[in-house]
DNA sequence: AATCTCTGCAACCGCGGGTCA
DNA sequence: ATGACCCGCGGTTGCAGAGAT
């Protein structure tokens, strides 16, 4: 281990290195604590965790313990994490050494602060994917999933929140006049027609970012084909699309559906304070859109993204 | 100056899917 | 077909530092 001092040169951790020596001795300190103050979870069901051991180390990693770990796999490549606390001596699990591989000494990772088009970057997947981190990782490879989820969470989120918040200040009045309208709309031609052929006015536009179903998104080449249409379009104007709001296709009333909806995670959906004192929207409506969309679930935690970027988000 | 509260982020936990005997 | 094991993922926790009171 200590033989190999230069591979801190070969893996582009050094900011890594410099934060935990300011730590190190905090550290020593805390570890104790954390390992007494962790409450254990094994009473649960199901496989005990792999870390459930005595003796096994967690907290923060330490400079000695990263270059055992960097050592091992510069020497056997990443992978066959269950070997390495055994070959190496580190009393780490295999789980931690996995992570701390990953999210921090893996070469190729970018540390700091987030640029403005990985920022959009990350907005428009996390519509287009919801939280799939990992999945979202993979368009910004010097990130790693930990850090994205980290920005979303603590920075974006937020933003978003504020901006949709704003948003719904705005124009929520506006558009319930038009959405009350399309669902009269729509109710009278169902009553009146038998098949109401309404497709060319509400089919959903693909290039302005605008999603029918989460499952579509869910597909990866369309999420690509998604993607590469923003990209365009970020650079020309965002006009395009003859809606402002995220269209819900609706097969059964030939309706379109328009709404934002709120970015929080929590599956509550809190009402907006406007929307609790407004009328209530129509009935075959409201019945529309919850049947059309497979679940609340599936829906959660996706926005309108051509809302925020008309609130000037970017 | 002391204390409290908030924020950012590294690390942990448990679950689910894939693999293999 | 089944169960054990491993790995990857997303959600959550808890500490340190910054800012507010």
């Amino acid at each position: 281990m200590a033989g190999k001092p230069l591979l801190w040169t070969l893996v582009s951790v050094p900011q890594a290195c410099g934060k935990i020596e300011e730590k190190k001795n905090i550290q020593e300190r805390h570890i104790s604590g954390i390992l007494l103050l962790r409450k254990k979870k094994t009473d649960k069901m199901g496989r005990p965790p792999c870390c459930d051991k005595t003796g096994v180390k967690k907290g923060p990693w330490t400079p000695e313990e990263d270059i055992i770990l960097v050592s091992y796999i510069q020497e056997h490549g990443p992978g066959n994490w269950r070997a390495i606390p055994t070959n190496t001596g580190l009393r780490r699990c295999s789980k931690s050494c996995r992570l701390r591989w990953t999210n921090y000494l893996r070469p190729g990772i970018k540390r700091g602060n987030f640029t403005d088009q990985e920022e959009k970057l990350i907005v428009h997947l996390q519509a287009l994917l919801g939280n799939r981190w990992a999945a979202i990782a993979t368009y910004l490879p010097e990130r790693t999933d930990n850090d994205i989820k980290n920005y979303w969470n603590t920075h974006l989120k937020k933003k978003l929140n504020k901006v949709q918040n704003d948003i719904d200040k705005g124009q929520w009045e506006r558009r319930l006049q038009t959405d009350i309208k399309m669902a009269k709309q729509a109710l009278a031609d169902a009553l009146s027609l038998d098949k109401p052929n309404c497709e060319s006015e509400v089919k959903p536009e693909i290039n302005s970012v605008s999603y029918s179903s989460s499952a579509y998104a869910a597909n990866a080449e369309n999420i690509s084909r998604l993607l590469e249409g923003w990209m365009k379009e970020k650079s020309s104007s965002t006009q395009c699309s003859t809606s402002n709001t995220m269209a819900v296709d609706s097969p059964s009333s030939g309706a379109t559906v328009s709404f934002a909806k709120p970015v929080s995670r929590s599956g509550a959906s809190t009402p907006e304070p406007s929307e609790t004192s407004l009328n209530p929207l129509p009935f075959s409506m409201l019945e529309t859109w919850l049947l059309d969309e497979n679940s609340e679930q599936e829906q959660d935690g996706f926005l309108d993204l051509s809302l925020v970027d008309n609130a000037g988000f970017f």
